[in-house]
DNA sequence: ATCCCTCGAGTTCA
DNA sequence: CTCGAGGGAT
């Protein structure tokens, strides 16, 4: 066979492999038979061994995996990926219902979508030119990870659309595992003598995560799609209507346990049809979605922050365990916080061991009237963190004991007290052993300063030779000092070293924010940061100055005020600056050119991201908001604009089109 | 005064 | 993830 004979016969069998690849998966309608298949497939891959350059991207050959990476890189979404508001009862989704309602203005029934809730893991697909290019994972909504080699070799996820396909489509969909496959992947596992995975969703997050995609690929793993990112063309009017779109480009979506529903009433008896049916299916859902039908609609409607406001994820009750409190223990936070802890009885609740269960504070216990040695329930709320429901109190016997809220602090005895309106108790003492400790774990933590391999153990040695008094004192600790520790080598003291030492070049608002001043969480970090350039600057500035700032009340300036008036805390930082931290904020607003002026960017900007536009303003001296009211000065409209550009003109707020807004914005900038 | 939205803080297990 | 509470809009 020569080269031009094998070009052909690989282009004949890619259109083969992907035909019936689709008849099987997508269609459900296979024309062959597996072993055939199976034929055709090795016999591409014999045809690439001979000739590798015939391996293109969307070969069905990809399905094997590809070379292991190192690491995962992280993908932006283009569109945020968010998460959906919880609904347990009738009356929580009547709310859901009424508030739509009341958000558009009408009084007639509409149209819900209601699609199973696939207990997976979230991914998104971008298909360019119809050919599948880039696979991530959630992430935090906004960043995901780049998984394109493992999802690849998912056979159910097409590498190529069926035409017409869009030049651009972003899918979203949940990839999982069947019961039965689960079953048989654990049974693979114990005999190989490895750990055995504790649910479906935990294989499939696993599965998803190796860094070598030939171990993927010989995971049984699915995916339903639900949904789009950006797509380019026309997208269609409704979302059942975009369902069958995606399914006829080849992409599977769950259309027989999908449909429409015109009243809540009718939303909520498919709930309970679905709940019924919930043990028999062939995999796990852990709810049901239900979303405003009309795309229009749901372009009015908009987002929260963090969930769009057209759509409602009604939950199954969580999957609950009996077990026994064998003790409450105190936790004391970084804040001085105190917590009662439940320590239960190990139990398995929804495939995991539960031994721990917070109780959050005093009149959460007095709410339970739970003692220890009660029998209770435990559930595991939103499906991750355990929680203590009720006890049963027809199985007292008479020995269980009340636990008293505490006077003094376990860690240190010093008093505690309950401030007003608080329903925390704190402990008051300023060295508190274990303020200081959760202090130096925050301080040390990802988010905070970032010092890699400051964990647990270290802090509490650092604590009991007595090595530390305050964060500041990190920074002074020499090799010698880290010798002392149990286990330390000189290449791991020299690690710890330098990830302290690098440490220091973090930006003004991750040290604001790891100084752990209360209600100064990262998002106030960084307004601080931004606006007063330095620890110095933010230190002499006054209450009142602080109460100007937008998003800074009387409390936030107290706490902050108080925090810079301390003497102790005087010396913390002085010793940080002595040991060369003192950052400047990089960041900080070069003008107040556009100060109290708010800025709501709306529909899709095409020449820079959402988040571009808003820093600039925000550099500026701006504020970007989310709502339009009457106090907005400029609604920056990109395409499709919807309800926000509407209210903007009822309004009488000024409209740029990203063109306006751009040219102005440059201009300022060149000013300041 | 009231509603809505975000933020901060505390939490579990693999 | 889920509370409680701070802050802004109305």
């Amino acid at each position: 066979m020569n080269i031009q004979e094998a070009t052909q016969r690989h282009l004949e069998l890619c259109e083969l492999l992907h035909r019936h690849n689709h008849l099987y998966h997508s269609l459900d309608r296979p024309e062959i038979s597996d072993s055939r298949y199976d034929a055709l497939f090795r016999e591409l891959l014999e045809l690439e061994a001979r000739y590798p350059r015939l391996r293109t991207e969307t070969s069905p050959s990809r399905r094997v995996g590809a070379a292991p990476v190192a690491k995962f890189e992280p993908v932006a979404h283009s569109v945020p990926m968010l998460s959906l508001e919880n609904a347990g009862s009738l009356e929580e989704l009547r709310e859901f219902d009424a508030r739509i309602k009341r958000a558009l203005g009408r009084r007639e029934n509409l149209t819900y979508v209601c699609e199973p809730k696939m207990d997976g893991v979230a991914v998104e697909l971008v298909y360019r030119g119809g050919r599948f290019s880039l696979g991530s994972t959630r992430g935090d909504g906004t960043t995901g990870e780049n998984i394109t080699d493992n999802l690849r070799t998912i056979a159910q996820i097409p590498l190529r659309l069926q035409p017409p396909a869009p030049e651009l489509l972003e899918v979203r969909g949940e990839v999982y595992m069947e019961l039965e496959n689960f079953r048989l992947l654990n049974e693979r596992r114990t005999e190989e003598g490895e750990t055995v995975f504790a649910n479906p969703r935990n294989a499939t997050a696993g599965s998803l995560r190796q860094l070598d995609s030939k171990l993927s690929a010989r995971r049984p793993l699915c995916i339903f799609c639900y949904g789009i990112g950006r797509m380019e063309g026309e997208a269609p009017d409704s979302h059942a209507e975009m369902l069958g779109h995606l399914q006829s480009l080849g992409l599977r979506v769950n259309a027989p346990m999908t449909l429409t529903r015109d009243s809540v009433e009718g939303v909520w008896e498919y709930f309970r049809q679905l709940e019924a049916r919930r043990d028999s299916l062939p995999f796990e859902i852990d709810g049901m979605v239900v979303k405003v039908d009309s795309r229009a609609l749901q372009q009015e409607l908009g987002e929260k922050s963090r969930t769009p406001r057209w759509a409602v994820a009604l939950k199954f009750p969580p999957r609950q365990a009996v077990t026994r409190v064998e003790d409450i223990r105190m936790q004391v936070g970084r804040t001085g916080a105190i917590t009662p802890v439940a320590h239960l009885s190990p139990v398995e609740v929804g495939g995991v061991m539960v031994s721990r269960a917070s109780l959050h504070n005093w009149d959460e216990i007095e709410r339970l009237g739970v003692r220890i040695g009660d029998r209770v329930v435990v559930e595991r709320a939103g499906d991750v963190i355990p929680d203590l429901v009720r006890v049963l109190l027809e199985e007292r016997t008479g020995d269980e004991r009340e636990l008293p809220a505490p006077q003094s602090c376990p860690a240190c005895g010093s008093p505690v007290s309950r401030l007003e309106g608080e329903v925390v108790p704190r402990c008051q003492g300023l060295s508190c052993p274990a303020r200081l400790k959760e202090g130096i774990k925050h301080f040390a933590s990802r988010r905070a300063m970032d010092i890699e391999g400051l964990g647990d153990r270290y802090v509490d040695q650092m604590l009991a030779l007595n090595l530390v008094q305050s964060v500041a004192d990190l920074y002074k600790l020499s090799r010698e000092d880290l010798f002392q520790f149990e286990r330390m080598g000189e290449r791991l003291a020299d690690k710890l070293l330098a990830a302290i030492g690098q440490s220091r070049s973090r930006p003004l608002e991750r040290l604001l924010f790891a100084l752990g001043i209360r209600h100064v969480g990262e998002h106030v970090a960084k307004i601080l940061a931004r606006h007063f350039g330095s620890l110095e600057a933010l230190s002499e500035a006054t209450g009142e100055e602080l109460c100007a700032l937008h998003e800074i009340g009387p409390q936030v300036a107290q706490s902050l005020t108080g925090f810079f008036a301390s003497a102790r805390n005087k010396e913390i930082l002085r010793s940080l600056k002595e040991s060369g931290i003192d950052p400047e904020s990089d960041t900080r607003i070069s003008s107040d050119l556009l100060a109290g002026r708010t800025f709501v960017f709306t529909g899709t900007l095409s020449r820079l991201s959402r988040q571009e536009a808003q820093s600039r303003v925000e550099a500026l001296g701006g504020r970007a908001s989310n709502s339009v009211s009457k106090r907005t000065g400029f609604v920056v409209a990109g395409q499709d604009a919807g309800s926000k550009l509407t209210k903007a003109r009822e309004l009488g707020v000024t409209v740029l089109s990203e063109e306006e807004f751009l040219r102005r914005i440059s201009e300022l900038e060149n000013l300041s």
